[in-house]
DNA sequence: GCGACAG
DNA sequence: ATCTTGTCGC
């Protein structure tokens, strides 16, 4: 029973492109098409997590969705929460996939036209180091990320892995710093951007020591020397994941990621500011 | 052996 | 993750 039930988990994580919409490179539609328009990728969502100063066991999660053509925003919701979780490297979903998760399901219980097709993630897919075990959890919590590791073979098991089968949406992790994982440090990184065989390229796929493919580093902003890392979160492979992220940088983060960031920590801010107010009159 | 380690 | 000021450059 319980390996079956580790069967059933591994073969709920995909690396390869699984989804129904298509990608043009150009994203250009010929005419006659527009009864078509549901198979073409429109709705791109991003979640992230903001903390408040004063209380810094409350949290905002935040989920937008952007219409690709535009990159505007056109769907933005937020939960506030309480976390009981403390921040342990490598098991960052045990305290931002619940609330993420829950705010995506309640936009598909609405059955909300706006739902997202994929979804970006503020934090790594399968760029992420497992079988590490650290103290600050629950038994409940380390049992539940073993099962959910184990099986793996050949990749990690990131935040945006974790929200992706969980609500069983393509998605794609996105990482402002690098997780320490199979050799890889930003040294060493910066090194290989920085080479000069490199020195045409905004991209340098990370392998490992063992020789294993876990994500890439992307320059996305000429000016910029600090690089993002792509990996892939569920239903997506690293080539699209790779494709779609340079479709959607206006700026070093791609805009989906970047607006739930801007738009989680405004929400947490104007909260603060409000709450002073009311202190004032007491 | 110890430290390094997404947000 | 979060605080905060100015400063440089396109």
């Amino acid at each position: 029973m319980g390996r079956g039930e580790q069967e059933i988990l591994r073969e709920k994580l995909m690396t390869e492109d699984n989804f129904t919409w298509k990608l043009l490179s150009t994203q250009d539609k010929g005419e006659g098409s527009k009864e078509k328009e549901d198979e073409w990728l429109r709705y791109i969502g991003g979640v992230d997590v903001s903390f408040s100063n004063d209380d810094s066991s409350m949290a905002c999660g935040t989920l937008v969705v952007l219409d690709f053509n535009t990159l505007k925003v056109v769907y933005e919701d937020f939960s506030l929460v309480t976390l009981h979780v403390p921040y342990v490297p490598g098991f960052l979903a045990f305290r931002e996939a619940p609330v993420l998760v829950e705010i995506l399901d309640k936009m598909k219980r609405n059955g909300n036209p706006f739902y997202p097709q994929l979804l970006m993630v503020d934090g790594n897919g399968i760029l992420h180091p497992r079988g590490k075990l650290f103290f600050p959890l629950s038994l409940h919590h380390l049992l539940f990320m073993w099962k959910l590791t184990k099986p793996l073979t050949c990749a990690g098991f990131g935040l945006a892995c974790h929200i992706g089968v969980v609500a069983d949406l393509p998605t794609i992790g996105i990482g402002k710093n690098l997780h320490h994982v199979d050799g890889l440090d930003q040294s060493k990184v910066r090194e290989l951007l920085g080479a000069k065989e490199n020195s045409s390229k905004d991209l340098i796929t990370l392998v490992g020591s063992s020789g294993h493919i876990w994500g890439a580093a992307m320059r996305s902003t000429k000016a910029s020397v600090k690089p993002i890392y792509i990996s892939s979160g569920h239903r997506i492979s690293l080539q699209t994941a790779i494709r779609i992220v340079q479709m959607t940088c206006k700026y070093r983060v791609p805009e989906p990621v970047r607006q739930a960031d801007i738009r989680s920590r405004d929400y947490i801010r104007k909260l603060e500011m409000n709450a002073k107010r009311k202190n004032r009159f007491a």
